[in-house]
DNA sequence: CTGTTAGCGCATTCAT
DNA sequence: ATGAATGCGCTAACAG
């Protein structure tokens, strides 16, 4: 015996469905939709008919019909990463309460690949979708949607309206832990971020300039590393900073991945944590809390930036005026930790 | 101007391509799907005519019509856990091969929303489920589907035929790990992990008592503590043994997520590893690998489970035969980093 | 309250 | 090599 052979065992339609309970189609599909009236009785008989049968309606041929589907597609750029596997719970939560499924498709940071996700929710009719495109190429993808009329909101970055979007004060968050160092007596700090297609990581650039600026400090140019948010990006970059004969006195990692990168780098040079070099983070997740010492962090909160952009998601699908361009902004916050003391603390790495 | 308003523009059909092209749907449709033959200029007219109206051909119309969707669902237990998201990424990369994309769905831990989530897949017609059911009844999951005639593949669950296994070692595995901590000369050993209505905790409880027999040792029965998969209970194990009067020598956790609940209990209890108290866990993470000491791990090819079930799954939608009850055992490894040493390398813990 | 019917967009069979 | 016609399963409009 083999599997694989007993394929398209030709589940019961609502037509069978329909003579089993003894009543039509038109009825039948009334109670699956409680819409229209029903007679108890009718609804009695249909429902045991469905049981009795395990009938369970085609998706295809409702959405075929319908023109909607009750789900909603997220297109993540990497599943791997704690930041957009958080954000699709926070999504979860609140689709659900409205009947809509959240279906999730994860882009391996490829724009083609990308593309082609969406290309594919388009096609499959998701009811909306939530993008959080990897380059400010994305705008096409957004456009595409747009096209079909589709509902959209975009994570973390600028779209042509109309598409609703929902943001972190990077800036901000970014001014404040530059500023957090400088007063610690830092000079020498360094920045590795995302590229600068990135709207966060151009934010993130910009609030690191002004904290310079407003502490009437030169901006160290040669300091700010903008790559790709990346692990791999995030190793480059502290292997240049660190190994070099003039490294900075702290790092400022612009996202968990150029962390990620980075530590193995602190590792190997065999530097201390904060004696050696002052470290912060943006986002805070396992590693950020449980490493030793803990490390601070830009924090902000996921939960509540998937919440707000699954309920956006809700009013746009339901159709409830909303400005065009609506633009949420999410706030941060400074999680002082153990991973910074003013520069110079202990001697320096030996050598 | 608000958004909301403009849904459903109507995307052209099969059937304005044709006229566009001046041919009849049959031949678009044709040239849609490389079947049949087409002259090269009726090839021309159309690509051009689908270029120039934007066409997507409608995915629930044709999944109406042939019964395939070109889809697999995935019904993650919690798409947070590293293990769940690297498996998304190793089951895409094969499955795009053969022109399949990966919908993934988050069940939040929750029996009732994973069975939510399969009926929805099945509901849409995916050509195949990959599952890994939260406990063992599951297996009324995996009977839903394949009652549908849908391909199946468990992962780390045992499963009525026919559906195809992918299991974990994990007897051998921990009886290595276990070794190795007995060898140290620990023989206070904790174990964490698991409920027993997992396949994969009761394996490991199972490797951790053969362990201990075959170095002709009494299995310390109350030090294995079998919760859940979560970090909550492994807080509350971790609570329970090392706030004791009489704290294990060593501790073994059985999953990443055990891991995560233990650590912030080892800081606040302040104890040094390896000094006061050694410790393994299972997979290989982050975490593992960044903690200072690093982390001995159980470690297993996430990737090679990954490609493993993604290929059993694409011969059975070919129709590949298989073995009714294909069951393809994945083995682990031991990675010995710095967490262990033998017991009272340190003084214990002051108290 | 209920039955009948048209048609959603497409793949496919049968003619030609 | 191509066009015409049929029906996948369902919902919604209409008639009763």
């Amino acid at each position: 015996m083999t599997t694989g052979s007993d394929r398209k065992a030709g589940n019961p339609t609502i037509k069978v469905v329909a003579e089993r309970a003894g009543v039509s189609v038109g009825t039948v599909s009334r109670v699956l939709n409680s819409a229209g009236s029903v007679s108890a009785r009718a609804i009695e008989r249909v429902e045991l008919a469905i049981r009795e049968l395990n009938y369970s309606p085609n998706a295809s041929a409702r959405q075929l019909r319908t023109g909607r589907s009750g789900t909603i597609g997220f297109c993540t750029r990497d599943i791997t990463n704690p930041l957009f596997a958080q954000m699709a719970r926070a999504f979860q939560e609140v689709l659900e309460d409205h009947g809509l499924t959240l279906l999730i498709s994860n882009a391996f940071d490829d724009p083609k690949r990308e593309r082609d996700m969406v290309r594919r929710f388009v096609e499959q009719s998701v009811d909306g979708l939530i993008l959080a495109p990897s380059t400010d190429d994305g705008t096409q993808i957004i456009e595409m949607a747009k096209a079909q009329g589709i509902p959209v909101v975009v994570l973390d970055r600028d779209s042509p309206p109309p598409a609703v979007r929902v943001m972190t004060e990077h800036v901000g968050g970014m001014k404040q832990a530059t500023s957090y160092l400088l007063d610690l007596g830092h000079r020498d700090i360094a920045l590795t971020t995302g590229g600068s297609g990135h709207l966060a990581g151009r934010y993130r650039v910009e609030g690191f300039r002004r904290a310079f600026e407003a502490h009437d400090l030169p901006v160290p140019e040669h300091r700010i590393l903008q790559g790709a948010f990346s692990r791999e990006f995030g190793w480059r970059a502290a292997s240049q900073l660190l190994l070099s004969e003039d490294p900075p006195t702290a790092i400022i990692c612009g996202g968990t991945p150029l962390l990620l990168g980075t530590l193995p780098v602190v590792h190997s040079a065999e530097l201390s944590i904060p004696g050696d070099l002052s470290l912060i983070s943006c986002d805070d997740f396992d590693v950020t809390q449980l490493y030793r010492p803990a490390i601070t962090v830009v924090r902000r909160d996921i939960h509540a930036i998937g919440r707000t952009a699954a309920q956006a998601m809700i009013s746009l699908i339901e159709g409830i005026d909303m400005p065009a361009h609506a633009n949420f902004r999410i706030p941060t916050e400074l999680v002082v930790r153990d991973s910074c003391a003013p520069p110079g603390s202990l001697p320096a790495n030996p050598g």
